[in-house]
DNA sequence: ATAGACCTTCCCATCATAGCAAGGTCAAGC
DNA sequence: GCTTGACCTTGCTATGATGGGAAGGTCTAT
């Protein structure tokens, strides 16, 4: 299987499996006498992780380690649930900062009357330095 | 006042300031007479603008179009409650994405026994292809 | 044999930010 | 007046994940 069907198969673009190989997320791909990069349905499944932890928003250092225990038959799933558990705690904490963002500028859309008058209390508070 | 003073009183690095000048979000600074740029008070408030809006979260262009509703005294509010509430709706997609992330992925660490055994949910369910 | 689809590597761009280097300027202390 | 150190200037480099493109080699079907 060459590059581009993999791309196919897997999802993820010939791009960014020559980058990831680049990067040593990947190891290098056997190549045909011509210097074709080819891939057999092992590779493919191993893309498709890649990919599906992308979706889920692991950085690369956690999909490496992802990886590497997915490898690994001997891992105890305690480090997966590690991992899985911190990235929870991740995206708990980015959740509960844009969430009070969007409240507080919410409640400044609220109070802004959104009429043709200049007076609108979304620019004055973003001119206030809080810190102040 | 020079540019370091403005860093340290607006919060925005000395670095960005320039950067912020170079791509014309802001009008390029008076300078002094060995080059040195100089800003005043007002200039100190709009950085202060720049910065806490992008605390807030909203883009470059989002930034430079608030910048001229709020420099411009006969602005309509309405235009600033258009773009508030848009990046209202922006912070509630993304939070909406990163909440089903988080809650599928706490139901698998949920469910993935956390032993020595190398039996894991998660990692099934990462190599799995949703697609197929 | 030729066309067209594919592959290779290498370079460039993004966006907001930081760092470094080489050189100019300014203020304070001696 | 000179030195020192803190500051300023511009310009280059890098980040991380991704896309775009060019120049050139390879494969396959007609």
């Amino acid at each position: 299987m060459n590059i581009g069907d993999a791309a196919t198969a897997s999802g993820v673009t010939a791009k960014m499996i020559r980058y990831y190989e680049s990067i040593g997320l990947l190891p290098a791909a056997r190549r045909s006498q011509a210097g074709y990069r080819n891939y057999d349905n092992s590779d493919i499944h191993r893309l498709q992780f890649v990919r599906r932890s992308r979706d889920f928003g692991f950085s690369m250092d956690q999909i490496s380690a992802l990886l590497t225990l997915w490898t690994d038959r001997s891992r105890p799933s305690k480090e997966v649930k590690k991992i899985a558990l911190a990235h929870v705690a991740d995206l708990d904490e980015k959740i509960n900062h844009l969430r009070s963002l969007r409240d507080t500028l919410r409640y400044l859309a609220d109070c802004c009357h959104g009429d043709h008058r200049p007076d609108c209390p979304i620019l004055a508070d973003l001119g206030n330095d809080p810190k102040k």
